[in-house]
RNA sequence: GCCGAUGUGGCGGAACUGGUAUACGCGCACGACUCAAAAUCGUGUGGGGAAACCCAUGUGGGUUCGAUUCCCACCAUCGGCACCA
């Protein structure tokens, strides 16, 4: 027979759709297993060869569970907000609405033709008014929780995309979309308090089964530290070139409160530094502070990141005149200002201890500082000495949930004069106190919600979703603001609280807004494939599929999605939406497909494979086979086309060999029925560990023994049939009906394997003498230690070693090897 | 600089808790088939040597009867963070 794919390919998938049998029931009485791969963002370019790699594999894994009589729920959708199809939308004046469509009509062709057993019916899409009506529902529970908070704030603005960016999309001080330069802009944003959750996010890490750098990496990205937070008392001598700082100061300010890690080198603090920022905040508030001050801020301030990085080496600071008196010792010592010291983190300013920290000292050095030589004290007895107390600081920041672009999710979010205006006077009302409570639980300054959000109005749930509305122009206004900001008839609408006039939000939201939460989507899918809000019970729909059992993706989503979506269902289920607090039981991560010259795919570099023209040459079987095989899972790994050939060869192998099908031998079928069994245990460990390369390569010394032998008996060929199956499941199929199958394969159970019959009879071990390997003998597994010392001394290629000199020592490791030492 | 990972043939890579290093695949060489080529099939394929043997898992040490695997030091590459007090 000739291994016609496209045909065999055809017919299976076309039979997968008519028998529904990936579909995911919500009335099994099996158990329940969740597999989840990262949805994609249907990008203009169609599927990259990447994507399969993560999708494949997890096919293996959902089909594997549905033999083992597992209720599966396989599912897909579309992360389709986005600035790719906006910045398109500009450039060609297309609606993004029709060209998402379009990109998505592309990637489902696409994911079909690879077999993946989805369950389609429960395909999601973020853009869907009716998907992003629960976006903007769930936005506005933060929001009535107090953790969404609009403030004004420096953010990364993209001088090319003319958008704010949050810390995480800022690679390098650059732009991760477009690679341009980003700088530091003021804008108010909607910002989300993920850090009220740092602590939870971390500790619950140990509560899951995330590979290991994965919880590495989110540990050093929350980057909680323990320490203490100390104030230095401004003191009123005044030094003389500086007497105007000081005095002007001191009606405000009276102490510069910083945070260390620690405190028990105090003793050793022999100046302050403030970060530019905090400086500028005393500017404000009526510090009159030398010119050179100023300057120096102004120039701090304007600096962007690049900049910064240039220099970073060098380090810059001022004197400000003002001095302080070290809590600890009496000392008074001298207040600086520099850059080293960042205004976002801590309390903006530091104790510079020279003797312990390298850059106090070098900055101590540049400057000619002291550098003392103190004792260390204990923690406890530091924080009492200096009054101080322990607190906890984190390097995660409050989330910038805004965006000033057209594509996203906009805000339902109402701004009325009107009643902020009325709300000023009432102080004291519930929603306000449940604002102030988080505002009092906070340290971090810079990143404290508001209180003064009343004039803010959430739309009521009946007036959801609020849909994007048609526009001219998709570019953001020069003011930064987003294109949806001059429709006046959209903006302008009535109160949902007091009926007067108001204006709407016109922020959109961020493009992980939609994925934080598309798990939860497939299962309400599955209760009502329309969404119906509030309306629908979905309770006991996530009780029975959450949490996710097993969730693929890339290393790339650590620190954003997979943060982010952690968060928000924490969120969810503080708010007795969800019942499970982590989302995820299981994280694993695939590396990367590169090109041929191990350079990243890219459509500019044209060094990209597409997987039509491979599925259409070699068949999705083949591509599928190769995805897994061409390295570890979880390493980067370059495509070589060359290697696709291979699992092709490899499938007209299997194809040869269940043509000719013939019953062997007994010693024969003993020894194709042992290696059959052997097989069923690697594959289905490898499977377990995501080592699929050698559970594919198992499977070919299989099929090259069976070959060899030129005979297998039809029951041992099904079996490994079933075994094939998730991995190339057409082929599997086809073969499989040929042979008198009237089920799809799909449908029998997976092999366990016996290992009885899975026993060598004969095993070949090494005799190695004075550590040098010198002979082979085979041996019964049950054989005698004496008696295997005895035949590895007769080898005759071990003979000649040990022959005339005195054995000091044998040493035997069961069916392993014989150690001779002479 | 800090954190994490990785280093094995011409290439992608195997090797379980220390036990025959180079499985499987690619490539290459030779042979068969063919007028010829492709495809296919067969044989071989870490390096050196005529052979006995010797040398090889980034480098240098160590532990051990035995080390790709464990320990110490170093080098290189990749990923993440980056003046986080």
């Amino acid at each position: 027979m000739p291994y016609n794919h496209q045909q065999i390919e055809k017919k299976w998938q076309k039979k997968w759709d008519e028998s529904d049998i990936f579909r995911a029931r919500d009335d099994s009485d099996k158990p329940k297993y969740y597999c989840l791969i990262e949805f994609p963002y249907p990008s203009g370019a169609g599927l990259h060869m990447g994507h399969p790699r993560s999708y494949t594999a997890m096919d293996v894994i959902a089909r594997k569970r549905r033999m083992e009589g597992f209720n599966v729920l396989y599912p897909i959708g579309w992360d389709a907000f986005g600035l790719p199809a906006e910045n398109y939308a500009i450039k060609t004046g297309r609606k993004p609405q029709d060209v998402t469509a379009e990109n998505i009509a592309t990637f489902k062709r696409q994911l079909k033709s690879f077999g993946l057993s989805f369950d389609w019916s429960r395909e999601v899409n973020t853009t869907d008014p009716e998907y992003y009506k629960w976006t903007q529902w769930m936005f506005l529970e933060f929001f009535k929780a107090g953790l969404a908070y609009k403030k004004k704030m420096p953010i990364n603005w993209c001088v090319s995309c003319k958008i704010g960016l949050a810390n995480e999309e800022v690679v390098d001080g650059k732009c991760e979309r477009c690679g341009g330069p980003t700088e530091k802009r003021e804008k108010e944003q909607w910002m989300i308090a993920i850090t009220k959750y740092a602590d939870r996010l971390l500790e619950d890490l140990e509560t899951v089964d995330y590979l290991e750098k994965i919880k590495t990496q989110q540990k050093n990205w929350i980057g909680r530290s323990e320490g203490a937070e100390i104030s230095f008392v401004i003191v009123s001598e005044i030094e003389q070139s500086n007497e105007i700082a000081s005095v002007a100061l001191l009606p405000r300010n009276d102490n510069i409160s910083v945070f260390t890690t620690r405190p028990d080198t105090i003793l050793g603090a022999t100046f302050l530094v403030i970060s530019p920022e905090l400086a500028q905040q005393w500017i404000a508030d009526g510090w009159m502070s030398s010119e050179e001050v100023k300057g120096y801020i102004e120039q701090a301030l304007k600096r962007d990141n690049k900049e910064r990085e240039a220099e970073s080496k060098e380090k810059t600071g001022v004197p400000t005149g003002v001095f302080v008196i070290n809590p600890a010792n009496k000392e008074k010592i001298p207040v600086w200002v520099a850059d080293y010291v960042l205004g976002e983190y801590g309390t903006g300013a530091v104790m510079a201890v020279p003797q312990h920290d390298d850059r106090d000292r070098e900055f101590a050095e540049k400057f000619s500082l002291p550098i003392a030589d103190r004792p260390l004290i204990s923690f406890d007895e530091s924080i009492e000495k200096s009054g101080g107390k322990k607190t906890v600081q984190y390097k995660l920041r409050d989330w910038v949930f805004s965006r000033q672009r057209y594509w996203g999710e906009p805000i339902p979010l109402v701004w009325c004069e009107e009643c902020a205006k009325q709300s000023s006077s009432l102080r004291g009302s519930k929603a306000t106190e449940a604002i102030s409570e988080i505002a009092a639980s906070s340290l971090d300054k810079l990143g404290t919600p508001r209180n003064d959000m009343n004039g803010w109005i959430s739309v009521p749930d009946d007036q959801l979703p609020i849909v994007l509305p048609e526009v001219e122009k998709y570019e953001p206004t020069e003011t930064g603001e987003s294109p949806l900001a001059a429709i006046h008839d959209w903006v302008n609408t009535k109160c949902p609280k007091c009926g007067g006039k108001a204006k709407r939000e016109t922020d959109t939201m961020p493009n992980w807004a939609g994925s934080s939460w598309y798990f939860l989507a497939y299962i309400m899918k599955g209760v009502s494939s329309n969404y119906q809000l509030l309306t629908t019970n979905y309770q006991s729909a996530f009780n029975h599929w959450m949490p996710v059992d097993w969730y693929n993706g890339g290393m790339e989503h650590t620190t954003l999605h997979l943060l982010y979506s952690r968060f928000w269902n924490k969120f969810l289920f503080d708010r007795g939406h969800v019942p499970v607090s982590e989302p995820y039981a299981k994280r694993t991560s695939h590396g990367l497909v590169l090109a041929e010259d191990g350079t990243k795919m890219s459509k500019s570099k044209g060094n990209a494979v597409n997987p039509d023209e491979m599925i259409n040459e070699y068949g999705a079987d083949s591509v599928r086979l190769y995805e897994l095989f061409m390295g570890p899972f979880g390493e980067p790994v370059p495509w070589s086309t060359n290697g696709l050939v291979g699992m092709r060869r490899f499938l007209e192998k299997v194809v040869e060999v269940s043509l000719s099908l013939r019953e062997a031998s007994k010693a024969s079928d003993e020894a194709i029925t042992r290696l059959l069994h052997q097989t069923i245990k690697k594959v289905t460990d490898d499977i377990e560990h995501m080592r699929f390369n050698t559970a594919i390569s198992q499977m070919m010394i299989f099929v090259n023994v069976v070959k060899e032998n030129e005979s297998i008996s039809k029951e041992n060929f099904t079996t490994f049939l079933r075994l094939l199956c998730p991995f190339a499941p057409h082929l599997s199929n086809e073969l499989y009906e040929q042979l008198g199958g009237t089920e799809l394969l799909e449908q029998q159970i997976w092999p366990t394997h016996d290992s009885e019959l899975a026993k060598e009879q004969i095993i070949t071990i090494a005799v190695q003498v004075n550590g040098k390997l010198r002979g082979i003998i085979d041996i019964s597994p049950d054989a005698e230690e004496e008696s295997v010392k005895q035949s590895a001394i007769e080898n005759e290629h071990v003979k000649k070693y040990v022959e005339g000199k005195s054995v000091k020592k044998i040493v035997y490791v069961k069916n392993k090897i014989v150690s001779i030492v002479v």
